[in-house]
RNA sequence: GUCCCCAUCGUCUAGCCCGGUUAGGACAUCGCCCUUUCACGGCGGUAACGGGGGUUCGAAUCCCCCUGGGGACGCCA
């Protein structure tokens, strides 16, 4: 077998979203699967579209997901469309299609000269009219040929057309979609060099992923009627054609194609709400893809991944995007990190937060905070209570049907004298001194420590009772206690 | 309008190619257990082959039609 080289090949017209970093990791997964190459090329052949700071913030993303590039444009290459980053560079360069149009020009006038293409002076204003004509009569709007059979000089400003074949029969082998055929095709002389001497996206794939040995060519399912088109092209070229894959589209919970209004898709969003990578990316190659044949793994380490990715097991339908599973998955990821992992990776959300913590009081507090939150951005509010002076509290959880007002204020009272008298303010002695408190008062633990805790902490939910006072500290512990005795003493006497 | 693609629990999917399963798993949801709240974990429940015709002893699986969804028909990609 030849040497597998796929390649993501997007245009900078805007930032990618996940749908699109779907086709990037099944292409680079097939590749190191195969211990192939995967390759980064731009198609930047609308220079009305293109968006300054795409590409550095596609080589970026693929960064943080740690998808490695072999082959893509140079620094050098960079330079030139002003987006300065460190480049990837190549054998099969330059990667950014707007510095190979040589190569294109070159294939363009191949064609013309064996019959395959021609060259085509109509302006844009004669094929807006019989596009209008057309549509007036109920028929097909599409070009007519009006110049196949003229003869138009090189010199005048014009396009090159492709001659495409009256009664096309195309049968391609997908590799996701099984067999499709055609026996008409749903373009009429299409457009390969433009008259400002770029070439069409038709032209400009066929030509590169040919020179750049591209042995399978991942992409969208919406490219599945261009396909015959590729076809025809790389048979008038007399190359060897690809495998092709066309994956499907990657759905929000209303059945229409993601975007925005469903939520994240940038993979900046994701990151910034306190998604790691690594889940990230576990749960999106899942999204279409499932090792099958009865393997019901669904966490994967990349190595997994890799050794178990197959164009086989690519869903053939639409697939919708399913937040929840992910803050799942990313659940997990988080518990499995290890202490120092997870200090790295909560640090710049309590930086943002405005959050500061000794090492010691991290060091009791962490591992109860990783064990209960799915997104980084939900540890600050859960630790709080540890890092302000002054804290709301939701006073009404601390009732409940044994605890009225005066009761909660003697558990109160009791526990400021017990925790006081304690020679270490450790986890072990709070537990001790509380659960002895709680068998003098002849109250279950859980009731009396709810009363205790949104003392302490504010909330109703939060990281264990004893952990979380050892790491407030005695000083602090006792002061919130007392605040909350004052609190109750201007509460009506039958409380909640 | 023409052409193409797709169709299993609410969601992601296994099973389909090579007909015979109590149609499996995960997320979500509900209940129970564990338990100081929450989370984790454990156990259990609800929940699917879009419809209609064939073929067959037997169809989620093979064939046809319908319906529904998506896509394409540009000097955009």
């Amino acid at each position: 077998m030849t040497e597998v080289r796929t390649r993501f090949a997007p245009s900078p017209t805007g930032f990618q979203h996940i749908g699109g970093f779907r086709t990037a990791l099944y292409s680079w997964l097939l590749a190191r699967h195969f211990g192939g190459k995967f390759i980064l090329r731009v198609e930047d052949t609308d220079q009305e579209r293109r968006v300054a700071g795409a590409i550095k913030y596609l080589l970026e993303s693929f960064e943080w997901l740690g998808v490695d590039i072999d082959e893509g444009p140079s620094s050098a290459e960079l330079d030139l469309v002003g987006e300065p980053y460190k480049g990837i560079g190549g054998d099969f360069g330059p990667y950014i299609q707007s510095q190979r149009l040589p190569l294109y020009k070159e294939a363009a006038e191949k064609l013309i000269a064996t019959g395959f293409a021609y060259r085509c002076d109509c302006t844009p204003e004669m094929l807006e009219k019989e596009r209008l004509e057309q549509m007036a009569r109920k028929e097909l709007p599409g070009y007519s040929g009006y110049c196949r059979t003229r003869n138009v000089s090189a010199d005048t400003r014009h396009v090159v057309r492709f001659k495409m074949p009256h009664k096309p029969s195309i049968t391609v082998i997908d590799a996701v979609k099984d067999r499709v055929s055609w026996d008409q095709v749903p373009m009429r002389d299409p457009v390969l060099l433009k008259s400002d001497g770029f070439p069409t996206y038709h032209l400009a794939v066929v030509v590169d992923d040919h020179h750049m040995r591209i042995s399978h060519v991942l992409r969208s399912d919406e490219w599945l009627s261009s396909l015959p088109l590729h076809v025809l092209l790389f048979d008038a070229f007399g190359w060897e054609k690809p495998i092709f894959a066309h994956l499907p589209a990657v759905l929000g919970s209303d059945g229409k194609k993601l975007s925005k209004r469903h939520g994240a898709t940038s993979l900046e969003t994701f990151k910034s709400d306190g998604y790691l990578s690594q889940a990230l990316l576990n749960y999106v190659v899942l999204v279409g893809w499932s090792p099958g044949e009865g393997d019901e793994q669904e966490i994967f380490k990349r190595e997994d991944l890799i050794k178990k990715f197959s164009l086989d097991h690519v869903n053939k339908a639409s697939a919708v995007f399913d937040y929840n599973k992910l803050i799942w998955m990313n659940g997990m990821y988080i518990r499995a990190l290890s202490f120092e992992e997870f200090t790295a990776a909560a640090k710049p959300f309590l930086d943002q937060a405005g959050m500061q913590m000794a090492p010691e009081r991290w060091k009791i507090i962490a591992p109860h905070v990783q064990e209960r939150v799915r997104a980084l951005n939900e540890i600050a509010p859960m630790i709080e209570f540890l890092c302000r002076d002054q804290i709301e509290r939701e006073m009404n959880s601390m009732f409940h049907k044994e605890i009225d007002v005066s009761r909660a204020k003697q558990i109160l009272k009791l526990a400021d004298q017990k925790l006081s008298g304690l020679g270490d303010f450790s986890v072990a002695e709070i537990e001790g001194a509380l659960r002895g408190l709680a068998a003098e008062l002849n109250l279950k633990p859980g009731p009396m420590f709810g009363v205790l805790r949104v003392a302490v902490t504010g909330k109703k939910i939060t990281p264990p009772l004893f952990e979380s006072f050892s790491a407030l500290g005695r000083e602090a512990t006792l002061q919130r206690i007392r605040e909350t005795g004052v609190l109750l003493e201007n509460v009506p006497a039958q409380g909640g």
